[in-house]
DNA sequence: ACTCTAACTGAGGTTAGCTCACAATTATTC
DNA sequence: GAATAATTGTGAGCTAACCTCAGTTAGAGT
């Protein structure tokens, strides 16, 4: 029973990812790299490559892809931090701003599209659900 | 803004597949392959190739690694059609059939370990909401 | 000073797709 | 009754989004 539901979560789940690529495309940017920049906008300062591993649910490793080709596109900046010099600290660029700004809007709209057939209360609820499933602890990746 | 709504939503799909992945491991299985047997097995009869891609909502192509997993496992076979020599006909063998019926308790596990925040009303909430997102009302098995 | 741990990244792997091109068949159309 | 078109499955090869493992460099603890 609770069979179906997985399944029927990984179907919304996948339609939801795949409308967010197609939209995101004209932006060159993929769906992760999307989430990396409105984390990275969304923080209140710079923050370590670990910290925002952290925020992303993935591991270190992976970030270092993501903020790769955030910076090769002018959207984020990474210094060191001069109060340690291991770690990296990753801004917004102002392009980076202005491009997560206008994401807003298509990441609205691509949730949008799937969620279409639910009324604004059952989408409501549904927020409520997932919030819930979502639980505080940030459960590391392995 | 609907645009959390999608992250929720990732965010929980992604738990839920790693759970799945875990539990399936022992078995040899990618939570695709598993899915793939469960459709098959649940079929009234041999798919073809096609169809099971169509049921699966990937491309043929995708199909062909996927069977060609499950076919080397011996969980099922690949027979020509009599009726029409370019297909092939897919049909579990009695180790897929057992398989897929312990398959059947570990998916419900994963499921109930990303879903055990919620209470059994919600989890019920959860599963109409979705089942009207995916715009199939329970269509039968045709 | 000496070892221990933390932060980042190069190399390389996995899963789950996808497209493109092609051979073999079957269907259509002229 | 051909010639042309469409279907079916698959080889080859690509991408996204992760992961692990090992290595470098820099701080911390004793």
């Amino acid at each position: 029973m609770d069979d179906d539901l997985a399944d029927l979560f990984l179907r919304a789940a996948k339609r939801m990812r795949h409308q967010q690529s197609e939209r995101l495309a004209p932006f060159g940017l993929t769906p992760s790299q999307a989430r990396a920049l409105r984390v990275i906008v969304g923080a209140d300062g710079p923050l370590r490559m670990v910290e925002l591993a952290d925020r992303l649910g993935v591991v270190p490793r992976s970030v270092t892809t993501l903020v790769d080709a955030l910076e090769a596109s002018g959207l984020v900046t990474r210094t060191p931090d001069p109060a340690n010099r291991r770690s990296l600290l990753v801004q917004p660029t102002g392009e980076g701003r202005a491009v997560r700004e206008r994401l807003h809007g298509i990441r609205r709209e691509a949730a949008r599209e799937v969620l279409a057939p639910l009324s604004a209360e059952q989408r409501e609820t549904l927020r409520e659900l997932l919030a819930v499933i979502d639980g505080r602890e940030h459960s590391s990746p392995r």
